[in-house]
DNA sequence: CCCATTTTGTAGCGATCGTTACAAAATGGA
DNA sequence: TCCATTTTGTAACGATCGCTACAAAATGGG
């Protein structure tokens, strides 16, 4: 056998997640890579080719630890509507709460790398997809509970709540105001098609 | 006197617009900006402080060359809705039609810059507070004409507006497709409260 | 106990980063 | 025409960029 690795592979893609998310893909060094992780650039190229290819990696984990994680926590709550308006409320509070505020690493990579980079292109799609699948989802689910109509079309509904979470993505950025943006979510929420019995 | 300028200062931050826009503030290097100017960095330097205050002058610059432009030449028709919906419409054929895709300077330098840079987030601030505006003016023109219901809440559905927009812009970077985006905005036309006489 | 294998730390590669010093070039006023 | 002033082009500054060569360190199998 070899010589072990000293750290364990997911807590390093967690810390170098966050420095990607806070700073960007761009604005993050290898030397800052290293002070984050604790590793040194060798170990980091050993395990992971290059900088593009470990940015890959991450994106992955994120995809996992924290798209997947927040579907889970708030998208299959037993009153579908009432999780769907946490996880929009819960999504300004997770920005707010970042010192500084961290907004999304899917939606930073959007708009900083995805109309260039078609494998970075094709990761963001798959995450937005798992999102949008469980919009859908916790939609159908209102509208078998009655809370929702009938003729509701969950997958144009889930897409439509997808742009108004990245909206708040970047309204977030901008007015770090909860009463601005609780009020954004009233809106999203009222244009649901409710069932009034 | 002295030596005169060999270049106009409007098509220098035009041109230092483009780079910013395509590659961020962070992936854009000075010598990127001497290729796309034409000036050397001494005369950048020379007219400009340093990059950062360049690129403030470049966020200036697009508030008034595209934001107000757009403003103008959507959101001011004589069918308010009409114009309201080509505003959206042509949001995304402006940003298919390049190569690269490029979205939205705000949104990018939101997502890229706003959390820490506070100058910057004023200037975003004044950018969009602009939009808001504008959609404001324009759903009151729509409620005089009839078009909305007299109870809209103008001001409310103007940061509506301004909310989906922002996902259009991130949304069009991962998915360069018109029907989708297409559907995306008759939804959100849909949400407003039309006039049913 | 030595070997094959992998990770680690050190040190530094060539390239590029943002920025600047300096002098020649180009103007209008005196 | 000479001067004061500003822009220009050339060249390069120290720092940092992504990345790597190399050998010492640490394991399990033989």
């Amino acid at each position: 056998m070899a010589r072990p690795s000293r750290f364990r592979e997911p807590d390093v893609l967690t810390r170098a997640m966050l420095v990607f998310w806070q700073h960007g893909f761009a604005g993050t060094s290898v030397r800052h890579l290293e002070q984050a992780t604790g590793l040194t650039a060798s170990s980091l190229y050993n395990r992971f080719d290059s900088k593009e290819s470990l940015f890959a990696s991450v994106l992955d984990h994120y995809i996992v630890k924290v798209v997947q994680w927040r579907i889970d926590r708030y998208l299959l709550a037993d009153d579908a509507l009432a999780g769907l308006r946490r996880f929009f409320d819960s999504t300004y509070d997770y920005i707010s709460e970042q010192r500084p505020p961290m907004a999304c690493l899917l939606a930073n990579t959007a708009l900083e790398k995805s109309a260039t980079d078609m494998a970075v292109r094709a990761q963001l799609d798959r995450g937005l997809g798992l999102l949008e699948d469980a919009f859908a989802d916790c939609l159908q689910r209102a509208v078998q509970a009655g809370q929702l109509r009938a003729d509701c079309d969950c997958r144009r509904w889930a897409r439509h709540l997808l742009l108004c979470l990245q909206g708040v993505l970047v309204d977030s950025t901008i007015h770090p105001d909860h009463a601005r943006l609780s009020q954004l979510v009233d809106g999203v929420m009222a244009a649901l098609p409710v069932n009034h019995h």
